[in-house]
DNA sequence: TTGGCAACCGTAAACGTTTACGGAACTATG
DNA sequence: CATAGTTCCGTAAACGTTTACGGTTGCCAA
């Protein structure tokens, strides 16, 4: 005898009563709901997920998808572990379980989401790594599960999203390289087409224009977002004829091998040139520090979560005002590395 | 009409063959198995993963848990996703899943494991941040969840782990300082109980004595394992009396921290004191860079993976030789950190 | 006493699969 | 032709829950 049985007969009581007993349902006396409370934990009885989910039709699962194998995210050292224990946060209080949805670098990712979600595995999801046209999107919307994107895309379902404020990254930065001086302004964005790099490109390019600077295509750097990325950057862009005065690094962990790169050739950030770029807890202990935007992760996991329960009906009660969408700021962390002031002539 | 019965109704055959055809089984005439897989991948069909798991008592899911919130575990991101990487090529060969098991940092570890095994989440568990005492793994064992641990215990249940190669870390970095005449060589250990730090720190003590040297109290540093833990290092370090010559850093990110406070002394790593560190993807664009030890995370999760499987019935025909316990070898890949010679008396 | 109501509990159906079992149609063998 | 064997398929039970429904008990008022 196994499970709910067991717990009844231990109890010489009904399985129905005790599933209501547990569930804080009415229509069982309170001396009997503390008995079977008790007995549950005396005998570890947990319910078993798959019966009470294929009775109910729910999991009280939330997944968040992202892919392994790191070179394609190129997300910081603990990018992910610190969004993820501020979204559970929010959901520890719901009694939902977030588990990470793990899409193979060798599976695709909108096969995957579809298995996923065919087995009816969870009851809400999370996907990252948002690309500018995102399949999934669609996907989702059509079959009406609740998710949340982190990161916009061209993909318009009406989807809840939340992303970083990669034009207030750009406007800020460009204002600040310029008033310093700076004309010759490179920039870099990933190697992919995720949607991020056309939204920082493109206003880095809105920015200038306002000073009546060109962004030239040639100060445009492509690269993988870690730290070798960060390495050829800096060689490609010292090995211009006329190399830029400032740059403004879009990803985190490049600002490592780009500092390197310098440091071979006697460059220094904040003297030789300006450098912008992301905050990483290694940002501060780079020579010399970083001048970079920082966020909370934590707090955009708990937004994140907030997000998408606002989008579960059975949810959707106890957070009335969480933004559908919202770009999330960044904090301008002041370092030394774009200290350099352009001489004027 | 949902599910197989839609499937069924839509080839006016009966569910049982349905799912004999979709599952492989005998009596089934290859003609209409043919009809059956085309409609599933027609229709879109997958079987519900509560009902499937209810019916056979099996999950098909394997879960890796982790630890959110990483001031504790300090393994970042690019570690798990490597790993991860790996896992999944072995399981991907027998339609296992993977996912993140990912246990807040609100929760205890322990209560977490429970709630999980309790609701039959998982055919199979991977334990990472193991402890030097750890109740998880006696837990596991007492029900015979299938498990691997990702790290050695002294908690003892004859159950399969895979652990790094710290004693041969310890012996190969003491021989080699000996060697180059360093005689007040420094070690640091986690802040926390895992059973790593012991393992380093004796075969360190062992590797010594075998040289006639001792390990000194104050020559072992505590530290969190991220970069403001390796910056707090060097700065104790260089406030000793008579600092150490050498140190070998047991994680991997306190290696950019603790150049950065040797920096700001005007020491340098490799020419006044000799450093051997673990390998990230950082390692080669610190300056100088730094003389490390290295594995492939992918074959690790590779190992895993198979030594997990070759504990579970199902699947141990097919790793007959995969062993139950290894320790994972590392590499020692030469930088220029460790170049300090003492200059001989 | 009778009826009604409230409080509590047991029964059984349902969720979507898998699979043991038996039966029908054919084929081969004597 | 009778029998046995093979191939294929349908039926129904089972997995562990939740929950609609109805039934029993006790109490109170009429």
């Amino acid at each position: 005898m196994k499970g709910i049985r067991r717990l009844a007969q231990h109890l010489d009581i009904s399985i129905g009563t005790v599933s209501r007993a547990l569930n804080g349902k009415p229509d069982v006396n309170e001396e009997t709901r503390r008995r079977v409370l008790q007995a549950a934990t005396e005998l570890g009885y947990v319910p078993n997920q798959s019966g009470r989910s294929l009775r109910q039709g729910t999991t009280n699962i939330i997944g968040f998808m992202i892919q392994t194998g790191t070179e394609i995210t190129g997300q910081g050292d603990i990018f992910f572990m610190s969004v993820f224990d501020g979204v559970q946060a929010v959901f520890a209080r719901h009694k939902l379980d977030l588990v990470a949805l793990l899409c193979s670098s060798q599976e695709d990712p909108n096969d995957y989401l579809r298995r996923v979600v065919a087995r009816g595995f969870a009851d809400g999801l999370i996907l990252s790594a948002t690309q500018r046209n995102d399949p999934r999107i669609e996907f989702l919307a059509e079959r009406n599960i609740p998710f949340v994107t982190l990161g916009r895309s061209l993909t318009d379902a009406g989807q809840p999203w939340l992303d970083l404020d990669f034009e207030g990254m750009a406007q800020a930065s460009i204002d600040r390289l310029v008033a310093r001086g700076h004309r010759r302004i490179a920039i870099t964005r990933p190697h992919d087409d995720v949607n991020l790099g056309y939204i920082f490109v493109d206003r880095c390019r809105q920015a200038l224009a306002a000073h009546g600077l060109p962004l030239e295509e040639d100060l445009i750097f492509r690269s993988t977002p870690n730290e070798a990325g960060g390495y050829q950057i800096a060689r490609d862009l010292l090995a211009l004829k006329e190399p830029p005065t400032a740059i403004v690094l879009i990803n985190e962990t490049i600002a490592i091998g780009f500092y390197q790169a310098l440091s071979e050739a006697g460059v220094k950030p904040g003297r030789d040139i300006a450098v912008i770029g992301r905050y990483s807890p290694h940002a501060h202990f780079l020579s010399p520090p970083l001048t970079c935007f920082r966020l909370s992760l934590r707090d955009l996991g708990i937004a994140l979560a907030e997000t998408l329960l606002s989008a579960m009906p059975a949810f959707k009660d106890h957070y009335p005002d969480a933004p559908a969408n919202k770009v999330w700021p960044m904090e301008l962390v002041e370092g030394e590395s774009d200290a350099f002031l352009v001489p004027q002539r």
